[in-house]
DNA sequence: CGGCCGATCCACT
DNA sequence: GTGGATCGGCCGA
C-alpha cells in the first residue's frame, strides 16, 4: 500500500456539507509511541458554523471553540458529558467557523492498540462506532485541540483513503444525533448505508431532573415528536 | 434488542 | 447552577 500525503489545506476550505460527505471513506490516523491506529470513516455530521443552532459557535467564539474560528484542516477537540472527547475537522474560510464532527468509522489500522485502548468493544466493529469511543480508539484528546491535520509531519492527519471513493449512491443523510431544537431538523449526518460500523441513532433528549412534587405530571410539556431520519439505519 | 439511567466535570449562563 | 454533538451496564421482554 503506498504511503499518501495528508488532504491538504484546500480540501476543507469548501461548503462544510461538501467537506462532510467527501470525508466518508477517508483515513484518520494518530501515530502514538505505542504505534499507529487509523480509522476509516464511516459516519460524520456538519455543523455550519454562527448560524446553526446546533453548532458550538452558534453564540459566537468562546475559548472552547477557539479553534473552529481559524485555519480549515485543524482538529477541533472539546470535552462533554464529563468524561468524553470528541473531534472535528474545521472547514471553510478562517473566520467562517464550521466544523465536521467524526461520529464514527472502522478501524483499517492498528487493530491490536485499539482493542488495547477500547477493552469494553465486544466486536470490531464497535471499536470506533460512536465519537467518543473513535477518539479513544485513536488515542486522540484535548492535546490535538487545534492541531493541523493536514501537515504531513503531523502524528494526526486524514489521508485520501482508498483509491476508489465511495459510490454516490451509497451515502445516506438524516438528522444529527443528540442536536435538539431548530437545528435537529437539518439532515446533515451523512453515513455509508450499510456499513455496521456507523453509529446508533438517538434522538436528542433533555435530561430534566425528577420534579419533587407530585399529581402535577404534564405530557403537554414534551416537546415535538422526536425526528427520525427517514432512512437513518 | 430496546429502554432507562448514572457517571463525571467543564463551559457557559 | 445547569446541562451537554456520549457511553456502557442493567433490566425486562
Amino acid at each position: 500500500m503506498p504511503t499518501a500525503d495528508p488532504l491538504p489545506r484546500a480540501f476543507y476550505d469548501r461548503p462544510v456539507r461538501a467537506v462532510a460527505r467527501d470525508l466518508l471513506g477517508r483515513v484518520v490516523r494518530h501515530t502514538s509511541p505505542e504505534g499507529p491506529v487509523a480509522v476509516r470513516l464511516t459516519e460524520v455530521e456538519a455543523y455550519a458554523g454562527a448560524h446553526d443552532p446546533g453548532s458550538h459557535a452558534f453564540r459566537g467564539r468562546t475559548p472552547r471553540n477557539a479553534v473552529m474560528f481559524g485555519e480549515p484542516g485543524h482538529v477541533y477537540v472539546y470535552f462533554t458529558y464529563g468524561m468524553h472527547w470528541c473531534m472535528n475537522l474545521v472547514c471553510g474560510p478562517p473566520g467562517k467557523p464550521f466544523a465536521v464532527l467524526l461520529r464514527a468509522g472502522e478501524v483499517v489500522d492498528g487493530h491490536d492498540l485499539a482493542r488495547v485502548r477500547r477493552p469494553s468493544a465486544r466486536a470490531a466493529r464497535d471499536l470506533a462506532r460512536g465519537p467518543a469511543r473513535l477518539t479513544v480508539a485513536l488515542g486522540v484528546d484535548k492535546r490535538y485541540d487545534g492541531a493541523d491535520a493536514t501537515d504531513p509531519s503531523s502524528a494526526l492527519v486524514v489521508l485520501p483513503g482508498p483509491a476508489r471513493r465511495p459510490a454516490r449512491g451509497s451515502v445516506r443523510s438524516g438528522p444529527r444525533v443528540g442536536v435538539a431544537g431548530a437545528g435537529a431538523a437539518r439532515p446533515w449526518r451523512y453515513w455509508l448505508d450499510g456499513d455496521p460500523t456507523v453509529s446508533a441513532y438517538r434522538p436528542a433528549v433533555s435530561r430534566r431532573r425528577p420534579v419533587a412534587a407530585s399529581g402535577t405530571l404534564d405530557p403537554s410539556s414534551l416537546p415535538g415528536e422526536p425526528q427520525r431520519g427517514a432512512t437513518a439505519p
